[in-house]
DNA sequence: CAAAATCCTGTAATTGGATTACAGGATATC
DNA sequence: GATATCCTGTAATCCAATTACAGGATTTTG
């Protein structure tokens, strides 16, 4: 099994997602199987490779193909996974509304791109290294966070409100120049947030190295492979397409501040027992949503639904 | 003793929940797969069935048995409900595990919270308000931005460079004091956009006041009823569930920020031919990956227009 | 423009997981 | 104590899923 054409990406966590990303690299076959499978995601999770292959209009094998093009180990796993995307996302994000209006579309439009991208992220996180960044910051004594650039800059402010309510000291620079001199004074024990969609400011990079070598843990959230990436000790990676076009708004932003809360959230966790009931009641949260789905049911006692009926 | 020594109900949707119910009535070999399935739930929807009969150190067959006892038409069947199951379960299954042993169920539950705000936010939109606001801002020679507390001050921070970007002259503030000042010296064709979600801090209803008052039309993004509300020309109305727990990350942000984009994405628009262009670029690339939501309907047409291109 | 290489995709074979059939054994009941 | 019933494992069978392979299409290169 060595050495397929295209890389298997590891395991996704939002499949769906996870398919449109890649829907574009895939072949004519594959294609169709996509295809299939999205014009009624339910079933997908029912049928046979058979009866899936026969509904793409494709062999068998092109329908195992194509699990493993998306990041799935087989077929099976393939099921699994769809199945659970599914739930979730029935759970968040229908919405039943049909928009005639152009301002309605509009919104539809920009909102399902911030809606993608925070699913985007979801699909490519790494969590060792998002455990790692959440270690790092729980345990510090101090944080720093570094951003740059005018989208940063809110993202920045964001996070330092966040950590600043859990109790733990923090300041934010979006100058190059504080953010240096702030690394510079930092300590063994204290630790940076470096955020940056491109990666390649050059203050941030330069404040993250000083702080590292004045002994800081460095967390950096940002594209792999770039400057910023090499110069941090932990690096939450996170590729999301930019669009160039100024007046487009990057749906970067939304994706950032979703790891941002994760990280927020999972410190809290880790900062004792006030954290963990926070977060009890986060879970709790998304459980009643799920309570709230609409569904035939036959059982009173259920507490909480996927789906509705099969078929 | 008439009839058959036990039933097999109907399909469960809460597997989880149907197993302890029928717990008591099992056979000896079949409880002990459940207990192995309780064990860890998550992993028995990865195993195979000899794997499973190993761990509860029974034979094959007593797995499908099983199976059946619970409701399910097969192993598969099984597995499938399991996954679906715990996806929404996830929150009261592992209580007692420490939850960052897990950081893509935090991931998970923080994103989707996140993604749900802004569909909350899509469902909720009053599009010929959001009209109104759009014409107001575009119309105007000068913007101010007026935000208020924690929340918010990031929040006016990213509404600034978004307009900031489209060539529009605009301020922000997050300081009552200012934000009065500057509404003072306002006039009339300039426009002020407000945000608060609670909409009762006094100094950005007094700013708005000033501001009205000053001959400037005065858009607010905030919620119906309140003070804020009351003063603003044009409303923008949004409800969004706060949880007053300052730990856990409030999800409202990220509906402000897609309401904001969709403002700014509007304003750009009405700003001409460049505005234009880009606003069709973002229609484009939404339509391309927008297939999106997997839903029980089987209206395609519902979330996505022109995703035509499939065949 | 021709030739070669690479990639795609279906057919066929194989593997192995899941189910069914069956029989031995335990338990309860009369 | 005998019988009937139910439980559970072994073995056989079936079928879904994967792998191997080859033919054909497309692209690249000389």
């Amino acid at each position: 099994m060595a050495g397929r054409k295209r890389q298997v990406e590891d395991a996704p966590i939002d499949l769906v997602s996870r398919i449109q990303r890649v829907e574009a690299r895939l072949s004519p076959a594959e294609r169709q199987v996509a295809a299939a499978v999205a014009a009624d995601f339910e079933a997908a999770t029912r049928l046979t490779i058979a009866e899936l292959a026969g509904r793409a209009g494709v062999s068998q094998p092109s329908v195992t193909r194509f699990c493993r093009s998306v990041g799935c180990s087989s077929f099976a796993d393939f099921k699994i996974r769809l199945a659970t995307t599914l739930t979730v996302a029935a759970a968040y994000l229908k919405t039943d509304r049909v928009f005639s209006d152009d301002i309605g579309q509009l919104a539809q439009s920009v909102m399902m791109r911030a809606a993608n991208a925070v699913r985007a992220a979801l699909d490519q996180l790494d969590t060792a290294a998002l455990g790692a960044a959440i270690e790092a910051l729980a345990g510090a004594r101090r944080i720093d966070i570094y951003g740059m650039g005018g989208g940063s800059a809110s993202l920045v402010e964001d996070a330092k409100l966040r950590l600043f309510r859990l109790g733990v000291p923090v300041s934010a620079y979006v100058d190059g120049h504080q953010a240096r001199m702030s690394a510079a004074v930092l300590q063994p024990g204290d630790a940076v947030l470096a955020i940056s969609n491109s990666g390649r400011s050059r203050a941030i990079v330069e404040a993250v190295q000083i702080a590292g070598s004045f002994g800081a843990v460095t967390v950096a959230l940002t594209r792999p492979g770039t400057p910023l990436a090499e110069a941090a000790a932990i690096v939450v990676p996170m590729v999301i397409a930019e669009d160039d076009n100024v007046l487009v708004p990057t749906p970067s932003r939304y994706a950032h501040m979703a790891v941002i809360d994760t990280i927020a959230t999972g410190v809290a966790e880790r900062l004792g027992a006030r954290g963990r009931e926070a977060l009890r009641r986060v879970r709790y949260t998304v459980a009643s949503i799920g309570v709230a789905i609409p569904t035939p049911s036959t059982d009173p006692t259920v507490l909480m639904r996927g789906r509705g009926v099969r078929e």
